[in-house]
This record gives C-alpha cells, structure tokens and sequence, in this order.
RNA sequence: GUGGAUGUAGCUCAAUCGGCAGAGCACCGCAUUGUGGAUGCGGUGGUUGCGGGUUCGAUUCCCGUCAUCCACCCCA
C-alpha cells in the first residue's frame, strides 16, 4: 500500500457502488428535470479566467478556482460553476433562441478548497434553469421542481426544507433601517452568519461593519419575522404558485437566507436537511444581470445548482441509498472442462433473448462457482452438467428461495424472464 | 488560507512505563468430487501513512511531510 500512488487531494474515486449511486442520481435530475419540459445542455469544462472575474463571488474566482496558463498563454479556469457558461452560451446566441429557456445539465466542477466532509475538489452538480422569464410564477417553478426532486429521491418534508426569500425585500427593509451601498451586501454576509455565530461574534461583527444599536437590533428582528414575506408581493405570488402545483410542505420563508454569491437580484432559496447534520443541499435564486454581465442584451433567469457530495451523504444517512447492484441476475456455471463451450453458447443465446447473463470461465468446484454467484447478486444461477445436456434441460437455482427445477432449454428464456419479474 | 485531532492487516480497532505487532469481521482452504448463505477447524495477509531524529531497542518520544476528519473561511 505505501508505494500506490495517492489519488489528488480532493478528488473522489467512483468504484461501482458510489459510480451507481451517483448514476441514480443523475437519471433522477434527469427524469424530473424532463417532467418539467426542460433540456439537457452542457458547457465546456475549461473557461476563460475572464467569465468568472467579475461575475462570481471573489472567494469563489480569485482562491478558489483551477486557474494555469495554457501552451498558448492563455488563462485557462476549470470550471468551478456552470452559471457563468450559461449566461456566455446565452449571450451568444441571444437572437436564436425562443424564450423562455429550460435547460438543466450534470456534470464535473473543480474548487481548489480544504477537503472535508460534504466538500471536495472535484464534485458534481445538477444545474437547472430557467431564462428569459421575469416572474415570481417562474421562481416558483424552479422551487417546485427543487421539491420534486427531493421526493424523487426519497427524502420527506420532514427530512429536507427549502428556505426561501428576496433579496430585494431585504434590501427595501435595509434602507430602512439606513443601510445601503457598499455597506449592504456587507450585512448581506452578516446576515448569512446569524446561525453560526455566536450572539455576542455576530454583534461584534456588526459593530466593525460600522453599524449602530438600534440598526444591529433592527436587522435581529427582522432575522426573527416569519411574516416578513408578506410585505412583499413577489413572495406572495410566488408562495401561492408554490401551493397550487402541491409543494408547499416542501418550501418555507427564512429570513436569513441570503446566499454567498454576487450575481442574486431577487428570490434566493436553499434547501436543508431539517436535522441540521450537513451542510445546504442545493442553493439557487434569480438572477438578472448576469447575461448582461457577460456581454449579452440583459435577460432574466432563476435557477438552482445540487451537488452529488452532499446528497449521497444524507441519503446515506437516512437510509435512503438505491439499492444497486447492477450485476447480471443469471449466472452460468460450468459443469467440466469439457462443458465449457456448451456453457458458453448457452449464455450467448440468453443474452441474445436479452437477458443479463454473468459467464463462470473455468470448471471450478460447483460450491465455488455458486459462491462467486451469489456474492456478485445474482438471483439464478444455471447448471449445464451431463444430466440436462442428456435431456436437452436446463436446471436453475433461484438463490433467494434456494428452490432448483430442470426447465425444457426450449422455454429457458420466457421461464427465466417470468422468475425474474 | 487559519486553528485543532487522527493515521497499526482489505474493514473496525487493541498493544501496560519505550521491550517478540494482536483480535473480531472479511478473504482462502478443508469438513462437503452436482449446489451459495449457517457451523466447526485450519490458513494467507503488516515497510505500524511516508522520511528523518533520540535510544541497546520506537506502534509508543521528537521534528518534518502527506492524507483523512473537525472548527473557522467559503460553498454544491
């Protein structure tokens, strides 16, 4: 062991049981992103430097991204978001495409941070979007799909919320209390770390932003105000939206969600599992000026981006890992050496019926041979031995009854497919 | 990037004050030459993460390094 070469910090190898996890995972986006009408898409995995400079947070560009310097010189970035991309391939061909956009995509991203639980170098990320469309309706849409994913994939009302708010009500009820500018997206940040501080950190913190009692003590209370929505017409069309298509146990007002990123104009969401053991699910809001940003005409969109790490975790957690073992349900034997032909042909014309069929390669010891059957999941396994080839039989053992009969090789298939049903 | 903890068999972990590196599980074999799981018996498997230092002697003490985990930071 001490002379294998060690795997990059950070990265993740996919052996066959976390390879299946994370291929469920990508056919479940896939079968709820599909049910809402949206495409699969992609960008390329190396950007400009430029894309992310100004759009992302700076954490996010300046220490966090892959960056090197190609054989051409050119600064090269290992995507560390999709987002960006999007809003270049939309900028591109902003007059050639029918609006509104629903794309989603899944796929590698790169952040050069401190590995830790939940959190690696190399992760993937479901992205979905909606673009072209400026409407609470729309933000709505993208919760609802968040919520239908995390009932797709088994996790309950009660085991993950999605917390929403607005950064615009936020800001409207900043200036009220005389914060604005520079200052605001300062307290944005502040207000993001409500939770994780201390009560006496957190005060301390504000007062170093440069913020008075009366100001600290304003944005405390609004940080405890679940009605605080109301006030704001967006929320509240946006809630509605989010009842009438059934999701609504799923999604809650939090006053303190806020999120890290710099391109968020208007309802932001998070999703959490409620017992608080790992960090945010997914996270995503609306985002109107990013197009813009890279060039394009300005164009509204709103979507949500979830990482693999985190929800294999927490299915893991709750026991909500698929059961995958994805090997073949038939096993063939091999009786002797001088069967292994007989043996091999019988595979091949199960497989050619359609069938999953895993080959023993030698004339091992019967006991072995179902050993290895039975450790590679299989459900039947099938012996070709002088007695059936004599009555043109078959006999298969159904390892979960442990029952065996001979069946006619003429009704092999259809009987193998009946068992396996 | 800052602070802290931990690295011993494939896995989970022991090893007294610095004195022969162990157990359970797993794996392989036999009991069982046409049949998996259970049981019994036997067996394989170690550069104690890596490198250096102190010592008659280091899994143990010291330094460095790599990795993992935790708290910050940030975020999927």
């Amino acid at each position: 062991m001490p002379n294998i070469i060690q795997a990059v910090r950070g990265t993740q190898d996919y052996y066959p049981e976390e390879m299946a996890v994370r291929s469920w995972l990508y056919a479940k986006m896939r079968q709820v992103s599909e049910s809402f009408g949206y495409q699969e898409y992609d960008g390329p995995f190396l950007e400009r430097f430029e894309l992310y400079a100004a759009k992302s947070g700076a954490e996010l560009v300046e220490k966090q991204s892959y960056v090197f310097e190609d054989r051409g010189g050119e600064r090269i970035t290992l995507r560390p978001e999709l987002t960006p991309s999007l809003a270049r391939m939309v900028a591109t061909r902003q007059r050639q495409l029918t609006y509104p956009l629903r794309w989603w995509s899944f796929g590698p991203f790169w952040r050069y941070e401190k590995p830790q639980k939940g959190r690696t170098r190399e992760f993937f990320q479901w992205n979905i979007d909606m673009v072209g469309e400026d409407s609470p309706e729309a933000d709505a849409e993208l919760a609802t799909i968040a919520a239908s994913f995390l009932k797709t994939i088994g996790l309950g009302a009660n085991e993950a919320q999605i917390l929403v708010n607005n950064r615009q009500l936020m800001q409207a009820e900043l200036e009220v209390l005389g914060i604005s500018g520079a200052l605001r997206s300062e307290v944005f940040g502040l207000i993001d770390r409500k939770d994780k501080l201390s009560a006496e950190a957190w005060q301390a913190r504000g007062s170093e932003l440069g913020l008075d009692a009366a100001q600290l003590l304003g944005i405390e209370k609004l940080l405890t105000d679940q009605d605080l929505w109301k006030k704001s017409e967006t929320l509240q069309r946006f809630f509605t939206a989010v009842e009438a298509q059934g999701a609504a146990d799923y999604v809650r007002y939090a006053p303190h969600i806020i999120r890290g990123l710099d391109y968020y104009t208007g309802t932001v969401f998070e999703a959490w599992d409620t017992a608080g053991e790992f960090r945010a699910i997914f996270g995503g809001g609306r985002y109107n000026d990013l197009v813009n940003a890279v060039g394009g005409e300005p164009v509204p969109a709103v979507g949500f981006a979830v990482g693999n790490v985190v929800i294999s975790l927490l299915l893991q957690a709750l026991g909500h890992a698929p059961d995958v073992s994805g090997r073949a349900p038939i096993y063939i034997t091999v009786f002797d050496a001088d069967s292994l032909a007989a043996s091999f042909s019988l595979a091949a014309e199960l497989r050619a019926a359609g069938l999953n069929v895993t080959s023993h390669l030698q004339a091992d010891k019967l006991q072995k041979q179902f050993k290895q059957a039975d450790r590679s999941g299989a459900k039947l396994v099938l012996v070709l031995g002088p007695d059936e080839v004599a009555q043109n039989t078959v006999n298969v053992k159904d390892l979960r009854s442990g029952e065996q009969r001979s069946l006619p090789r003429a009704e092999l298939a259809a009987e193998l497919q009946k068992l396996l049903a």
